[in-house]
DNA sequence: CACGAATTTAACTGTTTCGTACAAAATAAT
DNA sequence: ATTATTTTGTACGAAACAGTTAAATTCGTG
């Protein structure tokens, strides 16, 4: 009942050394290729042997860990979702004034989105293929609606203080932060070219930033 | 210089009696396929000879046209583009006052891209290849700054008024829209699933629609 | 209606790509 | 010591796939 080469000392030790057994090593290896090339050309666009020759394992390597091609894009998935849920949790918003916190966390969502851009290109993706693949997937169904009482707890509180108004769907606030740190990266290829904005400087992500969060405080604002 | 089989009297005849020759027939056929097949699977993951095998004519065709798989995507885009500016040029929100035009021109928007899934996705496919496509289409280029044209118009007028706030940028304003609902089509199939919210209901529709435009609206209200 | 240009048909080519087989060895757990 | 897990490496099969060759048909035009 001891879990196999996965304790602390023998998976430093062998990272350390270069030893050859280290499983979790190795899957660490793969996904993180495996992240970007999905990122980048899409789950039919990815090659599998290029993913193995950007590793420092082999090809054989992949199927022996993840079955084939859409069982390593799920663990993918799964991986990028488990990062922003173990972020998203160290933020503490509860302490903070209604009006700050939801200021805050869209800030915050905001700048998650345009510094992790993989993650937001693997969603893209997993939406193209009508999200068949987080719907296998068991570990993911329950991960982010901690956002959710996050948010819900927020606005309750700044309905009671009567910074917010009242009446309003804590999912269409979330789903309006979503959309407006989402967009910025999804769409940046396409948007900036056509109205020829630059969207990816620091100085275009501050500005932008900031109409966003003005843009979710407006929403929440009383009349 | 009379146009070879693209008159209106041959080409309906063509198209009535089944005729063998009708290129722009032909043309409407593979992109009307290709536009879904795209959209569907992505720009890797269509196939050509299943785009070949649900037209009325053959895979050479294709070739013969488009000359490859990437100049069919460029003109599936070309296409996608060329319809919305069509319909966005027939509304009539100049005589409007700016409040209500905003409001239209928002709600507009958004059930434009929730009637048409294929649009969106299409942009969203795009993107993931970084918009070389589209860079590379002169047609497109010039066609979505009309949409800007209108709303500074809006915008201006409500300014003058002191219905809206001044000092906002008119991209900006326009980027929230586009992002508010583009997302709920974008992204239907991940957000669904993880918050078990119906977004495609007629309903849904209705009072997301109403959410997004007073998102729109507070954010261009005066403080 | 002749003749060159445009369009269409049908079978074919060569490569890419996922996944596996085979054969064996190093290492770890018990 | 023995059993189970992890790793290496190469080669290969079989299907999927984008793109082509070449010839035939139809059409506009003089």
């Amino acid at each position: 009942m001891v879990a196999a080469n996965t304790n602390r000392k023998s998976r430093a030790r062998a990272e350390a050394a270069g030893r050859s057994h280290d499983p979790e090593g190795v899957r660490r290896d793969i996904l993180a290729v495996a992240t970007e090339e999905f990122a980048d050309n899409g789950l039919s666009g990815a090659r599998v042997d290029e993913i193995a020759a950007r590793t420092q394992t082999s090809k054989r390597m992949i199927y022996y860990y993840f079955g084939d091609k859409e069982g390593l894009f799920v663990a993918v998935l799964e991986a990028a979702y488990g990062r922003i849920r173990a972020i998203e949790s160290d933020l503490d918003l509860a302490g903070m004034e209604p009006a700050a916190a939801l200021r805050t966390l869209t800030e915050f969502t905001f700048s998650y989105q345009n510094d992790n851009p993989d993650f937001v290109r693997l969603v893209m993706v997993e939406n193209i293929h009508k999200g068949v693949h987080l719907a296998r997937s068991e570990k993911i169904q329950a991960v982010n609606v901690s956002v959710l009482a996050v948010l819900r707890d927020i606005y309750q509180r700044g309905v009671a203080t009567g910074a917010f108004k009242a009446g309003l769907d804590v999912i269409d606030i979330h789903m309006t932060i979503s959309a407006l740190a989402f967009f910025n990266v999804s769409n940046r290829a396409t948007f900036s070219l056509i109205f020829k904005r630059d969207m990816a400087s620091r100085a275009a992500l501050a500005r932008r930033r900031k109409a966003v969060a003005d843009t979710v405080m407006g929403f929440v604002r009383p009349d």
